[in-house]
DNA sequence: CCACGATTGTGAACTTATTCACAATATGCG
DNA sequence: CGCATATTGTGAATAAGTTCACAATCGTGG
């Protein structure tokens, strides 16, 4: 296949939460200036997108909600479920095992890690805290692809060479650290300050 | 001034957390090139990112830890700390108001505010939650440049609304919504799940 | 004080991403 | 059926972003 870039796959994500939202509201077919307009692009880019992965829609008359939601959610790998495995256990892991928008895309936290003893044993969300040092065995019966890493940033390597050692191919990185892993696992790190910080710099750039 | 891409503020902010990791092991200087290995990039384009705003370096030697990261920070505009609101009092704007890293940066959270009355009360890390509809008033007396927005989706758009005729100008949105905001406002929006799901398409996709 | 090794700053070349623009349909209606 | 209208799919043009490559310059050591 092509190489799809990071902002086409990002926006075909976005495209599908407007589709659903339409297919709420009834709405059958739906043309790509109307995508465009609900996610902020323009037509041709919205066409350029799905045009890399095939032609899913009827001229003249725009594309059907549904198929065209059932064939991103090909695109991207939404067919299945992803067990998904969040190591530590703080407050932003607390808000994210909870945060329902990932359930309801087909990703299931099925275990939660961390270090300190104080925190391993207690119940967040029906999942029993383990101590990391299980991640290995654990990982050996149920294999797992993706891992949430919440941990402080001098923990975040050493949990994340574990987690690789353990088979794990996706990351979503929430320390603030550039992670080294092999090139067959993916890694997305997500950054709060850093967001804050390129508002701070359009406030001061005009 | 030139217009810079998002990508190059990304990569400054980044930068400057690097250099603030050397300055703390006591390291003086920096080459572009060392900048770049931490930052998965080049040194090309670490020199062509600061080219944007002046020449820092020296050749031969490379750059002052301290002033290139003085100059970051002069670039991202955080010389001076930001008042940051904060609108929803839930799993993740609990988690946020926590986030050493805002406060590290010079982002002081100085209120909260929900639309639940079971909620509008209770203290949160010092902070009092208050009712959404003060917004207006509070933001009268006291003027704030930064807020962020964890509501759901469907009051988000209201809540900006407000927000905006307040005097907010920079908005960091975490309700997966798009937002509508004049010109002169800048919003960035989070999604969590969509950045999973940028994860499953690379799964599925190798 | 000159030659050498290191490293910046930056135009030019190249690569990638977006927008344009239009032929190719599909529908509906008289 | 044929014309008017809508909207896709896509090559070509444009724009944006990245990498190359090299002259300029700094510090050092003989």
């Amino acid at each position: 296949m092509r190489k799809i870039s990071e902002s086409t796959v990002r926006r075909l994500s976005l495209y599908l939460r407007f589709l659903e939202q339409f297919a709420a509201h009834g709405q059958t077919t739906i043309s790509s200036a109307e995508l465009a307009r609900r996610g902020g692009t323009t037509s041709a880019q919205v066409r350029k997108d799905l045009s890399f992965f095939g032609s899913f829609g009827k001229r003249g008359l725009g594309y059907s909600v549904t198929e065209l939601a059932a064939k991103i959610r090909d695109i991207l790998g939404l067919r299945r479920t992803y067990r998904v495995i969040l190591v530590g256990a703080g407050r932003i892991g607390g808000a994210l095992v909870q945060y329902p928008g990932f359930r309801q895309r087909g990703f299931h936290v099925t275990a939660i890690y961390d270090k300190d003893p104080h925190k391993v044993g207690s119940r967040w969300n029906g999942l029993v805290v383990r101590d990391v040092r299980h991640i290995e065995a654990d990982l050996a019966k149920e294999p797992t692809d993706i891992a949430i890493v919440v941990t402080p940033a001098e923990a975040a390597q050493d949990v994340v060479d574990r987690l690789v050692h353990s088979g794990v191919k996706a990351i979503l990185n929430f320390a603030p650290v550039q992670l080294a892993v092999p090139a067959d696992v993916v890694v997305k790190s997500v950054n709060m300050a850093l967001e804050l910080e390129t508002l701070s710099f359009s406030l001061s750039n005009r």
